[in-house]
DNA sequence: ATCTTTGCAAATCCTTTGCATCTCT
DNA sequence: AGAGATGCAAAGGATTTGCAAAGAT
């Protein structure tokens, strides 16, 4: 994606000392599990990936740390696909960039499209808004290769 | 908007003949809210609605009732701008109308853009994607003489 | 010593469910 | 009577919070 490891950890460590906080070792596990088990994890699937490393971390602290990184703008939260809260590292294409989603096997694919950008702030221009953020889900099938083997694995019926 | 009153809640009374289901005085009330005392309401706000005019309507009933004009595809469901459920009238534009959302005073402005449809069909076919349905919300600050003196009947911190 | 962070358990918020009661046919 | 609906209270799932103990500076 947009930036390494390194830098984004740096990052992080930074913001944290500007406030006082620590960059401590259930917040380092954490950040590299997000960064390099995979993205748009929710707090239980980290939670799960970062008691394979240490069985001691209690899930409150997952919360607090998915929501200080989020804070601090490393990391985004978006509830669009099953209700719960799933993250993904901030870069700078991040306001940029929105999702496909697949409703057989939950794979999701991110993109940007810079003509639907410039159409979203012509709208919201045409009925008076000054444009901050945006959201976008596309819904559908993939017809990957893999599909539709779900491997979501934390899905439930919604 | 796409459909009045008479149709939709006509078509209501069709679609639960046909499971054999009521039309009960709580089903029509909270059909009757939502059509009329304004969309993008979530279960909450519609209750107390409800409750106005009869008090002893329980809220179990508001989230069941929802959820069946959800199944019965009389109304749909968003969960984007503050975590809870917000309902607004299904119609024919349905599948092609998004939500412009003002983080100040919540106001929500529904639009359609033929132009941003042709390229989000487009992005998913790109990816191998067959497109179903998507979401889209704009964030911002409306600038409207009544913004921003936020009306929002039950917003808290989020 | 002081301030931050943690883990645990309890609390909260939104939503769903079990069940006895009530309503309509 | 029999099926569907309701209200209430209890149950659930996700997330947050209070607090005492542990860790860092």
């Amino acid at each position: 994606m947009g930036i390494d490891f390194e830098a984004w950890s740096e990052l992080l460590e930074q913001k944290l000392a500007r406030n006082h906080q620590r960059l401590t070792p259930q917040r380092k596990m954490i950040a590299d599990v997000l960064f390099h088990e995979g993205e748009h994890k929710n707090v239980d699937e980290v939670h799960q990936l970062v008691r394979a490393r240490d069985s001691s971390v209690g899930h409150a602290t997952v919360y607090r740390t998915l929501k200080l990184l989020q804070e601090l703008e490393l990391v985004h939260a978006n509830s669009m696909v099953d209700g719960t809260a799933r993250y993904e590292v901030a870069a700078d294409h991040d306001e940029h960039h929105d999702h496909l989603v697949c409703r057989t096997c939950g794979h999701i694919v991110e993109f940007e499209n810079e003509a639907i950008e410039r159409l979203q702030e012509q709208v919201a221009k045409a009925h008076g808004f000054r444009l901050a953020d945006h959201r976008m889900m596309l819904y559908g099938e993939c017809l990957q290769t893999d599909c539709p083997h779900d491997t979501r694995p934390n899905r439930k019926a919604r």
